[in-house]
DNA sequence: TGAATAAACGGTAACAATTCCCACTAATTT
DNA sequence: AAATTAGTGGGAATTGTTACCGTTTATTCA
């Protein structure tokens, strides 16, 4: 995270990020504060929120807008899908390959300036479908 | 909307989808309820919730998880994308063809029983991109 | 038809996620 | 080192949604 003239680059933000780009979770900003407070104990969660905020607006992590109650932020900024667990809630990432024409496709049918678009696939996951079929048996 | 014999068909519940079915934008829980409100003054807002909710499960209508702070609603329940107004929050059908063949590609890379996917286009609504315009002049 | 049963309602309280506020602290500038 | 400005922590406020609960409305069945 480089420091604008008037942005500061302080300690709780250096920690946030690294936390952040330890996982490849999708935490939500909860799960971020749990994680930073192992070495910041002292940090308050509004921190958290700020600071992802933040840094969501100057493009260094992505905040992902998924279903489910909870915004969930991820340091993975190439362009990429995602995939939810309905049982579980959970979120991975979706290596297919992102669809770059799509966009002209929707630029050209409709009067919007189209500034980008994403992909969510919703299943059950390995774990989530593994239980279940456990459940079954018992 | 047909009840089953255990659920029933309330006056609240026509209103409600009667109102979802007469507008095609996609409207908040608080939306539908201003417009019921119209015909139902006194219905609750619990209520609003508890039937669209409802519905939802029952497929009659679609619960949208798009971006943003609130969940959205549409009674067309054929499958179909939409974009979003970053500027405005306007939510709007994106009628490009729904491409039947990305699930498959997802199961066979990933390890979730996939069921179903979205795509959320964004961009500024000519609206916006308008009034922005005269922005610019004045 | 009319009492018994069950579903749904309306109003309000509770809840969860997020944002706001503000006195204090830390970093930067002069 | 003092002055200025950005950022922090903690709690209060806000927003969207769900839960609860006493009352109303619909259905069942005697």
């Amino acid at each position: 995270m480089q420091p604008t003239p008037q942005m500061r680059l302080t300690t709780q933000r250096q920690i946030i990020l690294e936390e952040l780009e330890k996982v490849t979770s999708h935490p939500t900003a909860n799960e971020v504060y749990d994680m930073v407070r192992k070495r910041l104990p002292r940090i308050g969660l509004g921190t958290v929120y700020r600071n992802l905020e933040l840094m969501a607006e100057t493009g260094i992590i992505l905040k992902l807008e998924v279903g489910g109650t909870q915004k969930r932020f991820d340091a993975t900024t190439h362009p990429h899908y995602h995939i939810r667990c309905i049982s579980c809630g959970k979120v991975e990432d979706m290596e297919i390959p992102v669809m770059t024409d799509i966009e002209k496709a929707a630029t050209e049918i409709s009067n919007y300036q189209v500034l980008g678009h994403h992909i969510e696939f919703s299943g059950v996951c390995g774990t989530c479908s593994d239980s279940k079929d456990e459940a079954l048996i018992n």
